[in-house]
RNA sequence: GGGAGCUUAGCUCAGCUGGGAGAGCAUCUGCCUUACAAGCAGAGGGUCAUAGGUUCGAGCCCUGUAGUUCCCACCA
C-alpha cells in the first residue's frame, strides 16, 4: 500500500519535537495579522525577566496560554499569542553589578553610559536564552512579534504615559516616607516589600526629663533611629504624662532637646504610652511630625550606614550602631529593660535585605483617581477572575491602595524624562530629550533615575500593540481576550495593567483574567535556589518531552491552586503519550484507505456507533470545558476516552474484523481513523507535538493538525440506542472476566459462555466479542434457560444472565461466597433505591428524570437478586 | 487585626449547575493475548476534618469548631 507507512516502534520525543517546531515556525503557523473575517483572540504572554531562565513556573504558565490560543486558533479564530521579555530592573542590574564585583569593578568606576552598555551586552547574550526555552515547550508565540519592555516603542509608550499623567497632575514629585533598599540602593514601592517575621526585641531606653530627675520610658524595635527623634508623643488624654506635655526631653548619646508633644496617635494601651517621633524615619511619625512641624532628621546613608547626625556612631552600620549604643546606653543607666518582641520585617523582594522606611524624594502615581475605575471593571464583571475568589484579592488590595512610588535610584530601565534646571530651578517633564529650560533658556539636567519596571509592564497590553499610535493592529487585536498569570503578581502586575489601560485606552485590557498557582516540590515547599529543590523543566523535557511535562502540568490541576510536581506524574503522562503512540502504530499496521471519511450508516455496527456516540460527546464536553477555563477536567476526559474507551475496548473490539478481512475491515478502519484523528486534535492544545508527528502519517489529506478545525459536536453521530446495547455487552463481558478471575480459571481455558437474556437483540452479532475479550470457546445467546448444564456457574449482569460450564474447575464453596458477596452487594442497592422511592418527599419533589431512572434501577437490581439467589438455591 | 484557600483511598490530587464516591501512583492476584510489560485483565482500600442547619436528597449550599497554608495591614 503506498500510503501505508509504519510509525517507529518507540516514540523518541527528542528526535521530533525541534524539527516539528521548526516547520510550524517556517510555515508562520503562529503568526496572525487583522483580518476582518475572523474574530481576534488575543493573549499577551507575561514577560520573562530577559537574563531568567526558565522554571516550572513559566512552564505552568506558558502551557496553559498556549493550550487556550491553540484552541481558539482551531475554532477559527485570529489567535494571537505577543511573546517578549522584561527588562527587569533590579534584577538585571544586579547581576551585571555581580559580573562587574569578579573583574574588581563597581557600576559607579564605569560610570552610567558604560555601565549601560555593559547591560545591553547582557542583554544581547542572554536575553535570547529564555526565548529559546520557551520553544522548548511548544509555545506557539507569534515571534515575529516578539517585544522587549525597553525597545523603542515600549519606551515611547512609557513617556506618552508619564508626560500624561503628569500633565493631569497623576503623577507627582514628593518627599515621603518611602521603603529603601540599602543594598540595591534605592526605593522600592510597597508591593515590592515582603514582610516576614523576626524575633527582635523591644529596648526600653529613658529620656531624661530637662532640668528635672524624671525620665520618660519609650520601647523601640529600631533604637538606632533615636538619633532622628525630634519629640516624644503621648496620648492628650493620657494622666500619666498630662504634666509633661510641654516639657523638654534630652535625648540621650547625643543630649538634643526634643520637646513632649500630645497626639491621638499614641495608644493609651500599648507599651509605656510613650511614643519617639522620628518623622524621617517612619510613616506613623512622619504623619505626627507633620502635624506639630517637627524637624526631620536623616540618620543614615544610602546604605544604611549612621551619618553626622549619630555622633560617634557615624560611620557604623545600622546594626553595628545598635549593638553599641545599647551598651552604651545600658552603661549610662538608661537601658531599663530588653523585652523580646517578635515583629514583621520588611525585606527587599529582589535581595532580602531589611528594608529602611526613610523619608525621601521620589515620584510617584496618585492612586485614588486610577483606583476607581479599576474596582468599576472587576465588580460590574467587565473583567472576570476565574478562579472568582480572586477578584475579593484585587479589590481588598485596590480599594486600600497608596500612592505608588515609581522612582528608582537605578541606572538600567526607563530613565524618568524630567528635567531640571539649573538656572531658574522649573521642573519640565517632556516626551522630547530636551537641553534648553523652555522657561528661561538654562542648561537643564535629566533626572537621574528610572521607573519602577512595573511601570512599563503595565502597559504591555497595548504598548506592544502599537500604542500610542492607532494601528491596525492596535484596533484590531486591542483589549486583549485572557491573561494567564499567578497569583502571586496580581498586585505587581494584574491591578496595574487594569488601571493603566482604562486610564490610557479607556478600555479593560482584557476580559479574563486566568490564575494558577504555584509549581512546589514534592513535599510541597516552594521551589527555590537557596533550598536547590528546583526542577529545571528543559531537563524534564529532555527525558520525557515536551508533551508530557504540558501534560502533567495541565492534569490535575484547578485554577488559581497550586500543585506538586514529581517525577511519576511524568512518567505517567509520558505513559499516555507512548499509549497514543502504539495505539497509531496497531492503526498504521491495519490501516489501508487513502482518506478519511466516514461509512455511510447503514455500513456501520454497533460498536462503530458506539465509539462515535461516545467520541461526539467527549467532543462537546472538552470545547466546553476549555470555554470554562477547566482544563484540566477536559484533559483527563481525553485521557479517560483515548485510553479506556479507544484503547482498551474500541480497538479490541474490531480487531476480528481487522484481522478477518471479511469485508467489514474498511468500515472499521475508517471509524479507527476517523476517532483517531480527531481524538488527536481535541488533545492538540495539551500534547502539540505527539499530536502532530501522529497526524503526519494520517491520510487526513491537511497540512498540519495545528491548523486544523476543531472537531465540533455533530447532532449525525449521536446513536444513544448502539451506546447503550454495546453498554449491556460490555457489561456482560466484564461479569465473565470477573467471575472467571475469582474462580481461578487462567485465560488460556476456553469455556462456553451462554446468554440469557429477555432482548437477545442486543447480542446478536456480538458472540465474537465474547470470545476475544472474554475466552468463550461458544457463545449461545437464548431468551430462556433450557438446556443449561446444572452445574454452569453464574454471572449476573444488567440485562442478561450468563451461563459459563466450568463444573470442573470450580470451587463450590468458593463461587457460593462470592455469590453471597453479590447478594449482599445487591440488596444494599435495592435498599437504597427504596428508601428513596418510599420517601414520599423523593417521588413528589424530585425531577421525575431522576425519579424514573430510580426505579429503573431498582427493577434491574431487584431482577439481577432474583437470578443471584436462584444460583444459591441450586448450589445448595 | 482583617481576608482567602485547603482538610476526599496508603501517597498526590480531581470531583463542572446538589441526584448511585473518582484518577494517577503504590499494594495484591492472574496474564509476555502478533499496538503497547511505559502493557492487559481483575481485586482490595474512603463515617468526603468535625458539630449543627437548609433540602425529598449534601463531598458540593449555610453556620459554628479544629487543624493547616497563604495574602493583606504604618501599633511604637
Amino acid at each position: 500500500m503506498e500510503n501505508k507507512r509504519e510509525l517507529p516502534k518507540t516514540y523518541d520525543p527528542s528526535q521530533v519535537e525541534d524539527k516539528i517546531y521548526a516547520n510550524w515556525v517556517d510555515k508562520k503557523y503562529f503568526e496572525a495579522e487583522p483580518d476582518s473575517k475572523k474574530k481576534p483572540y488575543t493573549i499577551v504572554i507575561p514577560p520573562p525577566n530577559v537574563t531568567g531562565q526558565l522554571h516550572m513556573g513559566h512552564a505552568l504558565d506558558e502551557t496553559l496560554q498556549d493550550i487556550l490560543i491553540r484552541y481558539k486558533r482551531m475554532k477559527g479564530y485570529a489567535a494571537l499569542w505577543i511573546p517578549g521579555t522584561d527588562h527587569a530592573g533590579i534584577a538585571t542590574q544586579i547581576k551585571v553589578e555581580e559580573v562587574l564585583r569578579g573583574e574588581g569593578l563597581t557600576r559607579y568606576d564605569l560610570g552610567r553610559e558604560k555601565f549601560l552598555e555593559r547591560v545591553w551586552d547582557w542583554k544581547h547574550q542572554y536575553g535570547n536564552r529564555i526565548i529559546n526555552q520557551l520553544k522548548k515547550l511548544g509555545s506557539s508565540c507569534a515571534w515575529s512579534r516578539e517585544r522587549f519592555t525597553m525597545d523603542e516603542g515600549c519606551s515611547e509608550a512609557v513617556k506618552e504615559v508619564f508626560v500624561k499623567l503628569y500633565k493631569k497632575d497623576l503623577i507627582y514629585q514628593g518627599h515621603r516616607i518611602i521603603n529603601w533598599c540599602p543594598h540595591c540602593i534605592t526605593a522600592l514601592s510597597d508591593a515590592e516589600v515582603e514582610y516576614e517575621e523576626h524575633e527582635g526585641n523591644f529596648w526600653h531606653i529613658k529620656y531624661p526629663v530637662k532640668d528635672s530627675d524624671r525620665f520618660v520610658e519609650i520601647a523601640t524595635t529600631r533604637p538606632e533611629t533615636l538619633f532622628g527623634d525630634t519629640a516624644v508623643a503621648v496620648n492628650p488624654n493620657d494622666e500619666r504624662y498630662s504634666d509633661l506635655v510641654g516639657k523638654t526631653l534630652i535625648l540621650p548619646l547625643v543630649g538634643r532637646e526634643i520637646p513632649v508633644i500630645a497626639d491621638e496617635y499614641v495608644d493609651l494601651e500599648f507599651g509605656t504610652g510613650c511614643v519617639k517621633i522620628t518623622p524621617a524615619h517612619d510613616p506613623n511619625d512622619f504623619e505626627v511630625g507633620l502635624r506639630h512641624n517637627l524637624e526631620q532628621i536623616k540618620v543614615m546613608n544610602d546604605d544604611a550606614t549612621m551619618n553626622k547626625h549619630a555622633g560617634k556612631y557615624e560611620g557604623m552600620d545600622r546594626y553595628e550602631c545598635r549593638k553599641a549604643m545599647i551598651e552604651d546606653l545600658d552603661a549610662q543607666g538608661l537601658l531599663v529593660k530588653v523585652v523580646p518582641h517578635s515583629h514583621n520585617v520588611g525585606q527587599c523582594y529582589r535581595c532580602g535585605t531589611t528594608v529602611e522606611p526613610i523619608i525621601s524624594k521620589q515620584w510617584f502615581v496618585k492612586m485614588k483617581p486610577l483606583a476607581q475605575k479599576a474596582i468599576e471593571v472587576v465588580k460590574d464583571g467587565t473583567v472576570k477572575f476565574v478562579p472568582d475568589r480572586f477578584s475579593k484579592t484585587y479589590l481588598n488590595w485596590m480599594e486600600n491602595v497608596h500612592d505608588w512610588c515609581i522612582s528608582r535610584q537605578l541606572w538600567w530601565g526607563h530613565r524618568i524624562p524630567a528635567y531640571y534646571c539649573d538656572d531658574c530651578g522649573e521642573t519640565t517633564v517632556s516626551k522630547e530629550h530636551i537641553e534648553k529650560c523652555p522657561k528661561c533658556g538654562g542648561a537643564v539636567k535629566q533626572d537621574n533615575d528610572v521607573l519602577d519596571t512595573w511601570f512599563s509592564s503595565a502597559l504591555w497590553p497595548f504598548s506592544t500593540l502599537g500604542w500610542p499610535n492607532e494601528t491596525e493592529d492596535y484596533k484590531y487585536f486591542y483589549p486583549t481576550a485572557t491573561l494567564v498569570t499567578g497569583y502571586d503578581i496580581i498586585f505587581f502586575w494584574v491591578a496595574r495593567m487594569i488601571f493603566s489601560a482604562l486610564e490610557q485606552t479607556g478600555k479593560a485590557p482584557f476580559e479574563h483574567v486566568f490564575i494558577h498557582g504555584i509549581v512546589r516540590d514534592s513535599q510541597g515547599r516552594k521551589m527555590s535556589k537557596s533550598l536547590g529543590n528546583g526542577i529545571d523543566p528543559l531537563e524534564v523535557i529532555a527525558e520525557y518531552g515536551a508533551d508530557a511535562l504540558r501534560f502533567t502540568l495541565a492534569t490535575g490541576n484547578s485554577p488559581g491552586n497550586d500543585m506538586r510536581y514529581y517525577k511519576e506524574r511524568v512518567e505517567a503522562s509520558r505513559n499516555f503519550a507512548n499509549k497514543i503512540w502504539n495505539a497509531s502504530r496497531f492503526l498504521m499496521m491495519n490501516l489501508d484507505i487513502d482518506s478519511i471519511e466516514l461509512p455511510d450508516n447503514s455500513e456501520l455496527r454497533v460498536e462503530d456507533k458506539w465509539i462515535l456516540s461516545v467520541f461526539n460527546k467527549v467532543a462537546k464536553e472538552v470545547g466546553d470545558n476549555i470555554d470554562k477555563f477547566e482544563l484540566g477536567i477536559a484533559v483527563s476526559k481525553l485521557y479517560d476516552f483515548i485510553w479506556d474507551n479507544y484503547c482498551d475496548w474500541y480497538i479490541e473490539l474490531v480487531k476480528p474484523r481487522l484481522y478477518a478481512k471479511d469485508g467489514t475491515e474498511k468500515t472499521a478502519q475508517k471509524v479507527l481513523a476517523y476517532v483517531l484523528a480527531n481524538s488527536l486534535k481535541l488533545l492538540h492544545p495539551f500534547m502539540p507535538f505527539i499530536t502532530e508527528e501522529i497526524f503526519s502519517y494520517l491520510p487526513t489529506g491537511e497540512e498540519s493538525i495545528m491548523i486544523s478545525k476543531w472537531p465540533e459536536y455533530d447532532e449525525a453521530l449521536c446513536f444513544e440506542e448502539d451506546e447503550k446495547c454495546m453498554g449491556t455487552v460490555m457489561e456482560a463481558i466484564k461479569a465473565i472476566r470477573n467471575l472467571r478471575t475469582q474462580m481461578n480459571v487462567v485465560p488460556s481455558k476456553k469455556a462456553k459462555v451462554i446468554i440469557v437474556a429477555q432482548d437477545t437483540k442486543v447480542f446478536e452479532g456480538t458472540e465474537i466479542f465474547f470470545e476475544k475479550l472474554a475466552s468463550a470457546s461458544e457463545t449461545v445467546i437464548q431468551s430462556n434457560k433450557a438446556g443449561i448444564d446444572e452445574n454452569a456457574v453464574t454471572a449476573i449482569a444488567p440485562g442478561a444472565e450468563i451461563f459459563i460450564p466450568l463444573d470442573e474447575l470450580v470451587d463450590k464453596e468458593k463461587e457460593l461466597a462470592r455469590l453471597n458477596d453479590e447478594k449482599k452487594r445487591l440488596e444494599g442497592e435495592i435498599k437504597r433505591v427504596e428508601g428513596k422511592l418510599s420517601n414520599p418527599g423523593f417521588v413528589a419533589k424530585a425531577p421525575e428524570k431522576v425519579v424514573a431512572e430510580e426505579r429503573e434501577k431498582g427493577e434491574k437490581y431487584k431482577e439481577m437478586l432474583s437470578k443471584v439467589l436462584e444460583s444459591i438455591e441450586k448450589m445448595k
